[in-house]
DNA sequence: TTGGATGCAAACATTTTGCATTAGC
DNA sequence: GCTAATGCAAAATGTTTGCATCCAA
């Protein structure tokens, strides 16, 4: 399923080997990739495309919504594709894997408007961590 | 202040100029210095101190539950003193400020166990993003 | 006294930038 | 052809490591 492609193409953004192959890895469920992994994953398919490629890629893939960064760990960003419904993200602690949940609620209406400090409030984010089952 | 200071002390933390300097900076409400900038901080008071010990001391404080790591941008982690009273943060788009917020409710019964793909979950991170009243 | 803590410098990992070349529209 | 995208290499940023020295208990 190339929604994504798809998506872009229809946006006219300019389409070049580089940045398909980048969408197509980028492409599925439960997909987090590192920059370094996407350009790995990229790589097999276009020996030549260069990590500068890859962040210039993923940053405009971002500044368009069709990919958001995920901060799990302290270490490399990731980038998640599935941008378009709202979802939290389960983190193993032990082996890293990170899957898609969706959470019952609205974590926004949590926040009452006296605890906002005078904040513009637009979105949240949500980590829950634990173990996976082959970790347990 | 210097509950942090006291509770190592009773722990039995092994205490250096450089160590109680540490602890000094990262004592406080709404305190999510990097560890770059709780050198510098440190640095004021004892110039001599070193990004490894600062690296170090960080290091265990996190270890000893002391502190937590929140990483709000993808870049240099944060350290948070404000361990021992569960809370969530609001952080500013703009210029990056962090606030300590307490929301309502249990996001860890929000997710159901028929969504938890077999993990056994223990611990929720919940990051607001915002406009603070100064660059709405 | 002695094991653990420190400082230094170098290595390492991740991301950004400048600029000449290339290629999509 | 014009403009934007690419590749390369260097730099910027954040973090870790190895090892000789120093110091709190």
């Amino acid at each position: 399923m190339s929604d994504l492609l798809e998506r872009l193409r229809e946006r006219g953004w300019r389409m070049t080997s580089q940045r398909r192959v980048v969408a197509e890895v980028l492409d599925g469920d439960h997909v987090h990739y590192t920059a370094d992994e996407v350009h790995a994953r990229a790589a097999l398919r276009l020996p030549e495309i260069s990590r500068a490629t890859v962040y210039n890629t993923l940053g405009e893939l971002v500044a368009l919504g069709e990919v958001t960064e995920v901060c799990t760990d302290g270490r490399a960003r990731r980038y998640d594709p599935n941008a378009h419904r709202p979802h939290q993200h389960l983190v193993c602690s032990g082996c890293g894997t990170i899957r898609d949940v969706h959470p019952l609620g609205d974590p926004l209406a949590d926040l009452p408007a006296a605890g906002r400090f005078g904040f513009t409030v637009s979105g949240v984010e949500v980590t829950y961590r634990g173990l996976c089952p082959a970790c347990a």
